[in-house]
RNA sequence: AGGCACGUAGCUCAGUGGGAGAGCACUUCCCUGACACGGAAGGGGUCGGCGGUUCAAUCCCGCCCGUGCCUACCA
């Protein structure tokens, strides 16, 4: 097909059209049989429940540049997609909904709860995928897959009995992160810090026997319904005649001990310490070192149960309301004072977490740990940039087991059956139903589900078939390279490295690129609360995905922030609305222009030609470099740069001398270094702009069949060698054209007004570049009248400016403000003066001289005869119209 | 409390052991036959502060100030 460019780029209807073309033809399908080397990456699968937010367009966009530019460089690419079951989040949002109807998902039960869910996946679950299709996400969507899939749920029992047949997963009774909204244990990781500003209530607990108080200070007054002791420090001189004593609890009245603990902070407040075991992580250590009672006094829904007295039933904040003001009644309130502090909240529903006695399923994870931190030492595993691999380091070395299981119903439920017989636990990857230990019937499945990023650990294998021995998994695994968020690096990423260093006995990726997180233009994290998201999908719509992904790819590098401003990506919807155009130039200059296979040999390349070829090909040889290190930035810097200031600003402008004059094969040799340099232009800028370049492509003369520009090759290198001589010319001719300009632009000369020129040489070898290239002088500076020579007869008085070995003179009479020329040359010599000062210091000085390298010496040495040189210059010429004054 | 970053032009940020860069914004001129989402020419920075290493430091080292983030059980 063949497709004419309109005036300005009109990326909506582009865009629409090539994805589907694409992805109905199966352009992005990877075949596990092709002998080409592999190149795969699997999907950070967003949540089911998940809008595309500027997070995953970030991550994707660069995973699809990678994705383009492996393939179009050789390999097999497999960019493996999927959605994530999302437990806890999703099971929220289907009780909103039940709310929403006057229901609760108990009313429901179990079993139609979760065809609900099903249900609601169906329906509207997932629409994220879409969404990254609109970026242009390259992924062999063939093979989608969900956590949740047959096929993954049987990997994620194989790794649960495994574990567990192997003793790495047991069941304790601890206290856990527990949320009270959701009803369930959380790990570790799923509760955020947040310094909250509270109080600081202490209490007087009065010591039995006595008149006396201790002062305890406490950040959750309701807590004490469970204290069972009062700590202080072994050496503390005010509490040791106490030490053994009790305490009469107050509103309880229950007697409990005065205890000596080391764990006690003298300094802080009073120095002593109301003991919670069942609610609190130290106080739980100290009950058992001191074998305390550990008195629960919450249920499940952060309500006080039975044990808090005549506070039971109340809701947690109620209760501690109440026991202040019942405190202070009786005279047992010291004081409040103000106080902040770290509350942990649940990273899902963002309620207050409690710390709550439970009995949970745990992975035992150091010897896991240890062969995943063996793996990034050893190098198979390499992540970039590399200063994580420290903070990777640091939590590997400090980890923790990891409670697995979850009091929810929305996902892989714990093949774990208790019998009631015999009490013991059968774990088995088939459904049983009959204890393997007493061979009783009496069982009950346990009813916890597993922690959503257990299944995510295993998604690098399982995602491709794995217990199965597939061909996916022979051809595509271990995967090349993991593009993710550092949010994520311990919920996922080092997970992932345990199970995949397990089960697979190799890593899960070979390296792991962690980029930034987007913010908004002040730096603020983008939150709905704060009103301040910027929605992905309302940029593509308003700029162009291609527009979107440039101005992703050229923020990459940044340290840990991206500032995301639409000013900037106006500034890339420029940039390919330019590409367009220079296409648009093109094409109507090669109209009459057929491709063909080495044409670029034997033809007579002019000065412009070989400049822009002797460009490219270092354009890329730099951007396949910078893609290699993961320098997104840098590639979109190279590729704008070539783009722009070398393609269009000058190899566009110097190619109309060309193109229009009446030397035929003058003009062949520009079309046809046009058009090569065009077509390699829009291979290289594929990954990053997927869709323009190939509507441009399908325009471009030549069959172009119905293949695809993502099926060509990427460009590494040279399209022909270039003589660095006719190079450096044309470089020569450019500083002239610049120094002209600068002249008319100083002085103000009319950009219509044509004005002659004298170019008095230093060298023949100058004078013949400059003829070579006079015609552009002509063209691009606007002279109507150009003398070039070595010692050539000079204008009595000019305008003088020195472009290298090339004294550029205008005569004054085609110049308008003799004033204004005296300023520009005194501005120009105080420059260049800075510069000879600059190196007549530095080579004055011995030890520079003795020291330096030669190559330095030398180069300092040439700058300053040359700016030596050029000041005399202007300096003469500055003489010459004061004398005009 | 520990760890990790960051502090460079008005703004947002790249960058390197050898004379400071980009985009946007700004000034002047131009609707020149691809493009005003454009063209040409300019202005603007003691590269956070103080020391040290070096012939040479914005870059390496130390301290300090400021700003973010992560991890952590101080009631």
């Amino acid at each position: 097909m063949k497709t004419e460019l309109s005036k300005g780029y009109e990326p909506e209807q582009v865009e629409k059209k090539w994805f589907d073309v694409w992805e109905n033809r199966g352009d992005f399908h990877a075949d596990e049989n092709s002998p080409k080397p592999h190149y795969s990456i699997v999907i950070p699968p967003p949540n089911v429940t998940g809008v595309l937010h500027m997070g995953h367009a970030l991550n994707n966009t660069l995973q699809d540049i990678l994705c383009r530019w492996k393939r179009m460089s050789g390999y097999e690419v497999l960019w493996m997609p999927g959605t994530d079951h999302a437990g806890i989040a999703t099971q929220n949002v289907v009780e909103k909904q039940l709310a929403a109807e006057n229901k609760d998902r108990h009313e429901l039960g179990r079993e139609a709860f979760i065809d609900r869910v099903w249900k609601w996946r169906e329906e509207s679950g997932g629409q994220i995928i879409n969404q990254l299709k609109r970026l242009g996400a390259s992924c062999d969507w063939e093979r989608e897959r969900f956590t949740m899939d047959e096929g993954l749920s049987k990997a994620v029992r194989e790794v649960f009995v495994s574990l567990y047949d192997e003793g790495l997963i047991y069941r304790d009774n601890r206290l856990i992160n527990w949320c009270p909204r959701c009803h369930t244990a959380l790990s570790d990781l799923e509760v955020e810090h947040d310094d909250k500003r509270g109080n600081l209530w202490h209490l007087r607990y009065p010591v039995q026997g006595t008149d006396e108080y201790i002062i305890v200070a406490t950040t959750r007054p309701e807590t004490m319904l469970g204290d069972t002791a009062v700590a202080v420090h072994p050496e503390d001189e005010r509490y040791k005649n106490l030490i053994g004593k009790s305490i009469l609890l107050p509103l309880m009245d229950r007697e409990i001990p005065i205890i000596a603990d080391e764990y006690v902070d003298m300094e802080f407040g009073s120095g002593a310490v109301k003991i919670t075991p069942a609610h609190d992580f130290n106080d739980f250590e100290i009950g058992k070192r001191h074998n305390l009672e550990f008195i629960n006094v919450l249920d499940e829904s952060g309500m006080i149960n039975d044990n808090g007295g005549s506070y039971a039933g109340m809701d947690r904040n109620a209760a501690r309301t109440k026991v202040v003001a019942d405190l202070k009644s009786l005279d047992m309130l010291e004081k409040i004072d103000d106080y902040t502090n770290a509350v942990g909240e649940c990273y899902r529903c963002r309620t207050t977490i409690e710390p709550y006695m439970s009995k949970q399923w745990y992975v035992a994870v150091k010897s896991l740990a240890a062969e995943a931190i063996r793996a990034v030492e050893s190098g198979e595993t390499r992540i970039v940039p590399q200063q994580w691999e420290k903070t990777y380091y640091e939590w590997m070395y400090n980890i923790q087991d990891w409670c697995v299981s979850r009091q929810i119903w929305w996902g892989h439920r714990i093949p774990a059956w208790f019998c009631d017989d015999c009490g013991k636990i059968t774990v088995s990857r088939e459904d049983v139903s009959v204890c393997k230990h007493c061979e009783s019937t009496n069982l009950r499945q346990e009813t916890d589900v597993l922690d959503t990023w257990f299944s995510s650990a295993l998604w690098p294998f399982s995602t491709m078939g794995w217990p199965e021995q597939s061909k996916t998994l022979e051809k595509f695994y271990p995967t090349s390279c993991l593009v993710t968020g550092f949010d994520i690096l311990f919920f996922w990423v080092a997970r992932m490295m345990m199970m995949g260093t397990k089960f697979m006995k190799n890593v899960p990726f070979k390296e792991v690129y962690i980029h930034a997180l987007v913010r908004d233009a002040h730096g603020q994290k983008m939150s709905k609360s704060k009103g301040n998201v910027i929605d992905p999908l309302t940029i593509v719509d308003e700029y162009g995905a291609d527009a979107f992904r440039y101005t992703l790819c050229a923020f990459a590098a940044m340290g840990r922030d991206i500032k995301l401003s639409t000013e900037r990506i106006g500034g890339y919807r420029n940039f390919v609305n330019k590409l367009w155009n220079a296409s648009r130039f093109a094409l109507m200059n090669l109209e009459d222009f057929v491709p063909a296979e080495n044409s670029l040999i034997s033809l007579p390349l002019s000065q412009a030609d070989q400049w822009i070829l002797n460009r490219y090909a270092v354009a890329a040889e730099e951007v396949n470099k910078a893609l290699a290190d993961y320098k997104f930035n840098d590639a979109a810097s190279i590729l704008y740069s070539f783009t722009w200031h070398e393609f269009c600003d000058w190899y566009i402008e110097l190619s109309k001398e060309n193109l229009y004059g009446d030397n035929a094969p003058v003009r062949k040799a520009t079309q046809t270094v046009l058009f090569t340099v065009l077509e390699g232009l829009l291979r290289m800028l594929h990954p990053i702009l997927p869709f323009v370049t190939e509507e441009i492509w399908h325009a471009l003369p030549g069959e172009r069949g119905a293949d695809s520009i993502m099926k060509m090759t990427y460009p590494t290198t040279a399209l022909i060698e270039t003589d660095e001589n006719v190079v450096a010319d044309m470089e020569r001719v450019m500083d002239v054209i610049r120094a002209i300009r600068n002249v008319r632009g100083e002085l103000d000369v009319p950009p219509g007004k044509k004005i002659k020129v004298v170019l008095d040489c230093k060298s023949d070898s100058a004078v013949q570049s400059i003829q070579a290239g006079q015609a552009y002088i002509h063209s691009l500076a606007r002279v109507e009248d150009l003398v070039v020579g070595v010692a050539v007869e000079r204008p009595k008085q000019a305008s003088t400016q020195v472009a290298g070995e090339v004294e550029v003179l205008i005569p004054l009479a085609d110049l308008i403000n003799v004033a204004e020329e005296e300023a520009r040359l005194n501005k120009e010599i105080e420059k260049v003066q800075k510069d000879v000062s600059f190196f007549e210091k530095k080579l004055s000085n011995e030890k520079f001289v003795a020291n330096a390298p030669p190559q330095v010496l030398d180069k300092d040495r040439a700058k300053l005869t040359a700016a030596t040189e050029k000041r005399e210059i202007l300096q003469q010429s500055l003489k010459k119209i004061l004398t005009l004054k």
